[in-house]
DNA sequence: CAGGATCCCATCTGATACTG
DNA sequence: CAGTATCAGATGGGATCCTG
């Protein structure tokens, strides 16, 4: 990717940031992996909600972005595993930000409106 | 909004925050609204691509989300300024971490794919 | 086991025109 | 100036079935 067409897509870094983590399973792809290497089917299992499409989908973009590392093992039956790259594990501190921060946030807004 | 809608819908606190920042013109708004209050045309200036519509959308989000201040002027021609709350404020760090962090990431991805 | 292929729908975003 | 209304397109996500 030129930085001509990040300039063209982008008008500010962090935008590039919140694209990269942005999926909608992928923070808690991300999540996950920070507690080390994974197999599909057990992240499948962490993630009961996300479809097969959606979990491969996700990983592979996550992969492609140059966060997560995806190791194919030639056995029968198959064995992928996915585990973070250096730039995954860069997301670490500001992932854990942002979850510091919305747990906050969900604590002002129940108390605020009062409900269960 | 109850705690039981929010557990019943993310299953992370990190997915709170990116749902309230996550809209395609939110973090510059953020971004921009950190840099002091702002007027509707002011905002609009400043980001020249985005509609009308999705403007005045983005904004009445992260109102509802209590992330921004929305104050309302009875003259003539009308005047509405935008500011950020003291909840808006606390997202700073994490704003300029995410910053920060997508400057590396476009550095790092540009000098790999050594183009332009 | 770890997926690929299809089809489908909801939501988000954009273009354009109009208004108090 | 700061919106609202309407229509249309793009994108993301999901359901289901199939396979090396």
């Amino acid at each position: 990717m030129a930085r001509s067409l990040i300039k063209d897509k982008y008008h500010c870094a962090m935008e590039v940031t919140l694209e990269l983590i942005g999926g909608k399973w992928k923070p808690l792809l991300l999540y996950y992996l920070f507690g080390g290497t994974r197999r599909f089917g057990e992240l499948k299992r962490l993630l009961p909600d996300v479809t097969q499409r959606m979990l491969t989908r996700q990983l592979r973009e996550l992969e492609g972005a140059g966060l997560v590392h995806r190791e194919v093992f030639k056995e029968v039956p198959p064995r992928v595993e996915y585990s973070l790259t250096e730039l995954g594990w860069s997301l670490k501190p500001l992932i854990e930000g942002m979850d510091a921060w919305g747990e906050v946030y969900v604590t002002k807004i129940v108390s605020q409106s009062n409900v269960e």
